[in-house]
DNA sequence: TTCGCTTCTTAATCTAGATTAAGAATATCC
DNA sequence: GGATATTCTTAATCTAGATTAAGAAGCGAA
């Protein structure tokens, strides 16, 4: 799917206000284990996967990494709380597989707001059903055992599970990589 | 805090604009233990809490009440999964405290957005305050422990422990009200 | 003032999942 | 090909927090 129809799903664009938007977006490039936010780096963009996997991570006190999320082609993926409070960033964004994204930087994004107000309408959408899918989530993180996450993980997102090797699986579901170990044996 | 100054943390409005907003709103009053949000109803509105306190809830599949949100004074609150798909809500927003809110229903927010576009503004930035919230406490319920869970909760929400009993904050926490109960007698 | 209901506490026992440690598969690279 | 690093598995032991069960404390209503 491209970003035109992406976006399409939620406002409708002329041609001439497609090339608007894409004159608001910068196309970069990165290799497995390149980083698109580093470590306490204020962020400054929005990042539009073209194609590709990334995870978003942090340290924990003990010094281990603790995946929050995974995105692939056709997501949106940032640092909220970095790019909206200019602040350093806690977490980093990086690529698993070789990845293509759009960068919208924060200028540029309130430039398009200017220039297109539909963009307003964009992403207020966009984040509800982020929010939406976060609150999803959480259900989960309260009512699934760990087993279950997993397979409902695997199930729902097959495609995923092959991208992204297992043990990153086991942070992003909060549990150890020996742990999904003994729940595949079991399967 | 008015709503008038609420939403001026985001965007200015004319005396008239505000006029038009708060046109689109009704208000509403609810007891404790009133439901805003029947279980299995279509959610309709966005709600601003004026004043009081709310919860917002679902059953786990042996029947246990699980807390996933509260709402106080000056916050909005919805279930987006049932409002945006026009579904029958598996949560439930209940008052636990005698609550005054706007309803903002989904028919008035689209008359809203097109009298005053600036509607979308405000709730796209609204939308990324609750996500980086959201975010920040996936952070809290992976990286620390129950314990520091419930030290750090009533630290950084004093007045708010106050208003809820702790049963209803060990639902929210995810643990068991014996546990918190154990927790304070060492303290 | 007593009754009934809701909330909180204490203590014993239990369990899902962590930790530790070792080795077995898989990749990657010269 | 062999060497080296990554990733995955197995198994023994450990622990945070759940479960169960009982009773204590608070509190509104008649």
């Amino acid at each position: 799917m491209s970003l035109r129809a992406y976006i399409e799903r939620y406002v409708s664009l002329s041609e001439e206000e497609y090339k608007i938007f894409l004159s608001c977006l910068e196309t970069r490039s990165f290799a497995p284990g390149e980083q698109l936010l580093k470590y306490e780096e204020r962020c400054q963009s929005r990042f539009y996967i073209k194609n590709g996997c990334v995870r978003m991570y942090g340290y924990t006190e003990k010094g281990k990494e603790q995946i929050y999320h995974f995105g692939i082609d056709n997501w949106w993926i940032s640092n909220y709380e970095s790019l909206l409070n200019d602040a350093p960033s806690q977490l980093i964004i990086e690529a698993i597989e070789p990845t293509e994204v759009y960068c919208l930087t924060m200028q540029k994004f309130e430039e398009l707001c200017h220039r297109l107000p539909k963009t307003e309408r964009l992403f207020r959408m966009i984040m509800e059903r982020a929010y939406m899918a976060f609150q999803k989530r959480l259900e989960f993180l309260f009512n699934l055992s760990s087993e279950e996450q997993y397979k409902n993980f695997i199930e729902v997102n097959a495609k995923f599970t092959q991208r992204v090797p297992q043990y990153m699986l086991a942070s992003y579901l909060g549990v150890t990589p020996e742990f999904i170990s003994k729940i595949r044996s079991k399967i």
